[in-house]
DNA sequence: TCCGCCTCTATGTCTATACTTATATTGGGT
DNA sequence: ACCCAATATAAGTATAGACATAGAGGCGGA
């Protein structure tokens, strides 16, 4: 018979955790408002204290909810909520967009630091690193351009690696975990080198990427990836299974 | 005295998911790797199955291991890393910067949603829209231009208020939580009308967010918004506490 | 040989209980 | 009135024990 509680899904905390949400969204508990304390919604939800406290970790992570101890748990005035971007590996991104992936390594040089580079690794400027330019492809049609600074002192085993072979996004994501990563978007206008490499005309505005990482030795790399025009980057939907879903017949026409 | 564990901060929990990071940083559990199960974990740091778990679960949420029921846990051979950009009001984002804050409505019709508005929300398309444009300024400069679209059938209170007065943004979030939302990052090169409004030249390379939100009764508001040239989106940083810290002499000379 | 069923293991989840810790409130004491 | 110390409350964290469940591996039958 699969008698489940209440026509949810089973994970306990998760059904609390929506029932909040829904609270929330439907404005039956208010902005600002304090709330029942978890040993209240247990009794409530005929839950252990522990799975409610998980429950409301969850929101308060998501931003919905403020806690505090000893003063409890109110609705966030101004909900910060947050949402998530993947980082993977190039190739993953072209292929899982169904085209064949190609990459060409355009320039190596072992070279100082200027300073922007620096300080981006916390470096002091003028060290030597090896810095590379490389570009991803997609069904032959270039997909991003990368521009790399690494910092060989923080992964020794790539001292022996030949750069022009590698693919160093793949080589650095399989073989050098990182504790800390730092990431930023901005737009740019394509100069000459960057429309040529990517097909396009000086000025076309470019999604940038700049990523940073470090281990417990130091700084490994600091990347700047131009996106090929039209590119999206898009956060991991925060989608929390409402009452509401999509019209299928919404395509738009045309 | 203070007899903490093992030269470490207090929870359990991220001393263990600490000390495991370590172990995979430095390659002492290798990518692919099966790492011993959480009964034995929890043996070797002197802790409950269920703290083990709590520890692994985070670090399976940040991509370093995969976790399967009865293959175990192992390191994983792509780790796929999550970055959180997290979402607040403009005004915060402003006077964060230390400047005052300055907002202006530039336009405001009802009008049938194009399709590619239509689209994004998943309505069909000519439904009939709010649409406003507006300017948000930090120290009387451009800040940001936002170009939006709101359904006020999933926010009726919206339906009363005037709309040349109103702070969309601020107001939305402050009255409408959202169920679900999508974000993605862009760029384009700005029209005559943004670099009017943005006080640069048309052709200037611009970072877009477009977001999208939903609660129970449907898409609330999609919007574009283009920021100021030179303005970053940096993703919080996804830092776990190494060894190494930057030199703090390591500033860029000039 | 190959397929489907069974078994057993590692993770997933929940519970009851206990103790810790931050902090709002209260009640002095000056 | 004001400041400080004591108190109590709600969240934070850990624990042992239990049961659920996915799924890898093995077994047997066709």
């Amino acid at each position: 018979m699969m008698d489940k509680p209440l026509g949810s899904t089973s994970p306990k905390a998760q059904n609390i955790a929506n029932e909040v949400r829904r609270r929330i969204v439907e404005r039956e508990w208010r902005q600002g408002e304090r709330i029942p304390d978890e040993a209240a919604l247990a009794i409530e939800f005929d839950a252990a204290r522990a799975t409610v406290n998980k429950a409301l970790q969850l929101l308060a992570e998501e931003g919905l909810l403020e806690r505090r101890r000893r003063a409890g748990t109110r609705v966030a005035i101004n909900p910060v909520r947050k949402a998530t971007v993947t980082i993977s590996i190039v190739r993953e991104q072209v292929e899982q967009a169904g085209m064949a992936y190609g990459h060409r390594v355009v320039a190596i040089r072992h070279s100082a630091a200027p300073p922007a580079i620096a300080a981006r690794m916390g470096l002091s400027p003028g060290k030597v690193l090896a810095h590379m330019r490389a570009v991803h492809y997609g069904d032959g049609q270039p997909f991003q351009l990368e521009d790399r600074w690494i910092d060989t002192d923080s992964v020794p085993e790539l001292k022996a690696c030949d750069f022009w072979q590698l693919n160093a996004n793949e080589w650095l994501v399989q073989n050098a975990p990182y504790l800390g990563a730092e990431l930023t978007f901005s737009a740019a206008n394509a100069d000459a080198r960057e429309a040529r490499l990517l097909q396009t005309q000086p000025g076309q505005a470019l999604l940038i990427m700049h990523r940073t990482t470090w281990n417990d030795l130091g700084p490994i790399t600091t990347v700047r990836v131009a996106c090929q025009p039209g590119h999206l980057i898009s956060t991991e939907g925060i989608y929390h299974r409402g009452s509401w879903t999509p019209d299928e017949g919404s395509a738009p026409a045309v």
